[in-house]
DNA sequence: GATAAAAAAAGCAAGCCGGATTGTTTGCCA
DNA sequence: TGGCAAACAATCCGGCTTGCTTTTTTTATC
């Protein structure tokens, strides 16, 4: 999917050439990555950011090509370079949310990782309390406004269904590493469902009560 | 507005001329009302309707107007008539699938009327299913687009929180009524808004989920 | 006061226009 | 050649204007 271009050859720009000769071929593993063309990755990063940017304030309907090009500071020739089409950012950015929101909610999961058996009052509170930081998160809102447009757009929906499976998968196995004596996995798949609804549902009733103050 | 040509001389084409002379001043009691022209209000209601198809199946934002006379089977300009704009349109919307919505949560919840003071295990079934029903209801999928875009949208965000207020009261009043025993509104509110929370994140849920089969 | 003519208004249909948005093409530069 | 910038073309959508038909109201005359 998301067909690269893995065009780059020999970028030797020498514009922002940084010390490290980084002549390696990256994560994606394909050979011809990153050279001096690994800057575009960065333009690419900031593509995507200024997306979530733009859902979490105008929606993902309102954004449009030039709204995004214009907040990641990039020209939109730039911008149709990377991602020859609309849906080609878009279907991006749900990759691109899916990292960055796993990490946020492994980080608010680790805040309240206890040594012992038992969950205490105060551990609980704190868990709730992350939960309602995370859907408020931007990356949170964004995937939300995703989520909704994707239930008409049969493109999109490929992508999201994709990562929200795997991020069930990888919901539970943060959940098992912190409580580890919770065994039915049973159970804990019914937790992650009903803690789905309830914030979900939670991030929307509030985001629209709230916007009438 | 709409500054009439004035050109109609005198009708009596006696094409369609019915029956019934109706030459009353009916109910409303006002003389010089829309007689005849009550026939516009299904017209109305026609567009209205085929608005909350149209959310449905395209979502809020991809539909268009010429979306909508379409399915109402009227003209895009017969609509114009009626709604000077699309705005003027959707907020209309959002008070017509209020008081369908409210419609159709009275009859899920009287369903449930139960005469005893105690819920029965099949009493609560019986209720999470028609919880089920309801948010898998056209209306009620059309109110969570609504709701969607209210969120970047200052002025449908005005009619919606407007008709949320009311639902939360209509939904109080209902409750009461049928389960007259419960005193603690601090309670129902909580229970309320807990539902709603429920209901709202199984719905996103489960449609997004539903998409990708 | 009734009735017919006239006028006004309402419902409705179709076309046009301006603005916005997307994707393409052309060209520049390192 | 890859990264990028800018102009361009094509499309789509919303709203306005025009004009026609039907219904309702007013007016004038008997």
């Amino acid at each position: 999917m998301t067909a690269r271009k893995a065009g780059g050859t020999s970028g030797k720009t020498a514009t922002s050439r940084r010390a490290g000769a980084k002549s390696h071929r990256n994560a994606a593993g394909r050979v011809g990555d990153g050279w001096q063309a690994e800057k575009s990755a960065l333009t690419r990063q900031a593509i995507l950011e200024a997306a979530v940017r733009c859902f979490v304030e105008h929606g993902y309907a309102n954004t449009t090509t030039a709204m995004i090009a214009d907040e990641a500071s990039v020209s939109r020739g730039a911008m149709m370079h990377h991602f020859p089409s609309r849906s080609a950012v878009m279907n991006a950015v749900v990759g691109y949310l899916h990292v960055r929101r796993l990490n946020e909610y492994r980080a608010l999961m680790t805040d309240i990782d206890s040594p012992d058996q038992t969950l205490t009052r105060a551990e609980i509170r704190v868990s709730v309390e992350n939960a309602w930081k995370y859907v408020n998160l931007p990356s949170f809102i964004a995937y939300q406004e995703l989520l909704g447009a994707a239930r008409t757009d049969p493109e999109l929906a490929e992508a999201v269904g994709e990562v929200e499976r795997d991020f069930e998968r990888e919901f539970l196995k943060t959940v098992r590493s912190v409580f580890p004596h919770w065994k039915q996995v049973k159970s804990l798949q019914a937790a992650h469902d009903l803690v789905q609804f309830v914030m979900q549902g939670m991030g929307v009733a509030h985001r629209s009560s709230n916007r009438e103050q």
